[in-house]
DNA sequence: GATAGACTTGAGTCCGGTCTCACCCTTGCG
DNA sequence: CGCAAGGGTGAGACCGGACTCAAGTCTATC
């Protein structure tokens, strides 16, 4: 944990009090706390049956209107509130919903959690929430103890597509999970995604057409090498589309791209700017570079500026995830956006919808990801323009 | 709700089992799972009453130890997970913790959230989320749900210090509280801040003694006029101990601010684009602009880019909150920044305190703000700086 | 006036754990 | 040998609602 200096201070209210009753405060009232009233005592005041009482509060069977009147009063008396657990323990429900994600401090999860959960408050439904930092042992224990806890449901963003028993387990067992922002090949289970792989494609190749021939993808995701290896199968859905569009792209122009151009495990800021660094140091340096999110992205910009290389002049620059700032920085960047809070209220109504009884066959709910063009994107230029210039040629005389 | 365009895909995955089985997929089978097994279960398989099973499982009591190893044993083979609703009705604790803050996508409460979740987590306790949108309404209906739900603590942020009933009615019903970012004047209750009135001073003072005679203050906070008026209260403390610290530091340069330089309930881009715009239009206008938070700060800036004004040569900037960003922008902007992550974990600790069962008397613990001085702001020029100039040369008059 | 049917009502069970209490069986000591 | 001390065990109460069941009350209909 880390440390925190903390300035322990009374409060000018307390010393206000302090003078009239120095021993008094909220905390010492508590532990004396009255039980809160429960049904019984309820029916009690009202000098009903419990069962009558419970009918009355809860809106069901049927109540004389003297008693229904008499059961209410006594309640608002004894300011009386239904106890959540013990109706869960019966009626088997929690009105809970689990989100599991890598971590609420990214802006892209914070924005589908707050979708989420807004589309489940209105539901009635709560949410408890669980950071994994991507790591398998922390999101197996995340959702057992969700299912322990008896939530309705869970969200998730699986770490690990390899590591996935606990995830089929939980829903085998009956709870309906919906996967958020990726997806696990071979399961079949609930999705909401973004057509990333497309998305990617697409801004690969308008970065071939401006005459880019190398272009680096950084990512942090989870890998065996920091580099990537041909055949190497990502276990992150979300990132695998990511490089799949870039190779795909790459496929179409004809161009086979240098490996090393893609660099994974780039987890911390340290581990970004190693990548970065590495990048630019190659024989074959690539003139763009996408960075796999805004966080990644934010390190690549520093270390670009560091080295005093202009963007887009001398390197072309564009990210996943549109954050409010990528237009404020000089240059504006080139983005591709991902709707993360409508992706929060999709998976919600997705998980909604299984709740309600639905069992039809799990689906991929594919929202649409747009690219946003700024002006961090160029022209390659100088050498490695005329490279392009001679690709191009090499497919037109491949072509005849 | 926003609407959601749903591209709803079968998986290929899906299609690839289809062709053996079409009709079984894991949400068919959950509606038929089997209830999960419980300690009479266990007992049932081990051969031993509900109660030596219990005791087996939950370590307590006297158990032989080829009870205990047929238990145990029993518990593996069924794949026995305790329920934890079931537990709590009788321990009076869930081991969770409701979290109540304004919006989960504000990176500030975001990073706080986390590191409140951290320090839970670490002491097994679970985080339910709610936002309030600083509206005190949804605030109620969540504590309310919070307490029906049994959470055995609080952390929130209050929306209005005006309105704290519900508050108060909490801690008093035995449910420990800790505010987070903020206070409430007169609720004896455990809060954790930053020193932001010394922070603002600070600022303010520099501001000052660079010549800036004006100086903008745009804030999101509720209020009942969206200009200052001197004699207000505002029901946020953090936002009133920033502006507080601007007129402190006014107070001591002997300057009577313009109150139109500050302007409140800036809480969407538009409010605060037209809070923006005005305030550089005053007859008096501002030479320098500090904005309430991060989120404010974004959106002046883009006014600011708008009107073609240079940073800090046509006007300073400064913002409480330091984000990844701010130092990325052009020019990097100095900030109050505030320690988030540490304001979360201190929360949780000092909760976790309660729940040991403390009764001291509740204490403000006021972590350090730091002012990183970066490129937005510069001495304050032209008339105004002639101004300032007087205004010097009044106070050495005054003096003498 | 009898009776079916609907409306009210209270007693009691159940959910799945925790925990108390009484009882049995050893063992050790006077 | 008698008895206390204590480990080991099972029966059952309890947490606080939801819900079943049987019985009682009232009206409407024949």
């Amino acid at each position: 944990m880390s440390p925190v200096s903390l300035g322990c201070e009374v409060s000018y209210s307390l010393s206000k009090i302090a003078v009239k009753a120095p021993e008094r405060n909220l905390f010492m009232n508590a532990s004396q706390a009255p039980r809160p009233a429960t049904v019984a005592d309820v029916a009690r005041t009202a000098k009903v049956s419990k069962a009558q009482a419970a009918r009355a509060l809860g809106g069901y069977g049927a109540v004389s209107e003297p008693v229904r009147e008499r059961v209410l009063r006594a309640a608002e008396g004894l300011n009386y509130r239904p106890n959540a657990l013990a109706r869960s323990m019966n009626t088997g429900r929690s009105q809970t919903i689990g989100v599991v994600i890598a971590e609420v401090e990214n802006p892209f999860f914070g924005l589908a959690i707050r979708g989420a959960s807004d589309a489940l408050r209105e539901h009635g439904y709560d949410v408890v929430l669980a950071n994994t930092d991507e790591r398998t042992d922390a999101e197996e224990d995340a959702i057992r103890v969700m299912l322990d806890k008896r939530v309705d449901g869970i969200i998730a963003s699986p770490a690990d597509a390899g590591v996935t028993s606990h995830l089929s387990a939980a829903v085998a067992a009956g709870c309906p999970m919906v996967f958020l922002d990726r997806h696990v090949p071979g399961l079949d289970i609930d999705s909401v995604e973004v057509d990333l792989r497309r998305l990617a494609g697409q801004a690969t190749a308008e970065l071939l057409e401006l005459g880019h021939r190398g272009i680096g993808f950084i990512s942090a995701v989870q890998a065996p090498t920091d580099v990537y290896e041909p055949g190497l199968v990502l276990q992150n859905s979300s990132v695998a589309d990511r490089l799949g569009g870039i190779r795909d792209a790459y496929a179409r122009a004809g161009i086979a791209p240098d490996p090393r151009w893609f660099r994974l495990n780039a987890k911390t800021a340290e581990a970004i700017r190693a990548a970065t660094h590495e990048l630019l140091e190659l024989d074959d340096a690539p003139t763009a570079i996408v960075a796999s999110d805004s966080m990644v992205g934010l390190d690549v910009l520093r270390v670009l500026r560091e080295r005093s290389l202009r963007v887009p002049h001398d390197v072309s620059f564009l990210m996943f995830d549109d954050m409010p700032w990528s237009s404020l920085v000089d240059p504006p960047i080139t983005v591709l956006s991902q709707p993360a809070y409508d992706m929060g209220v999709a998976a919600a109504t997705a998980l909604l919808e299984r709740l309600r009884g639905s069992t039809t066959a799990p689906c991929r709910r594919v929202l649409e990801g747009e690219m946003i063009r700024r002006e961090s994107v160029a022209p390659a230029h100088g050498a490695v323009q005329e490279t392009a210039a001679r690709v191009g040629a090499a497919r037109e005389t491949a072509a005849t």
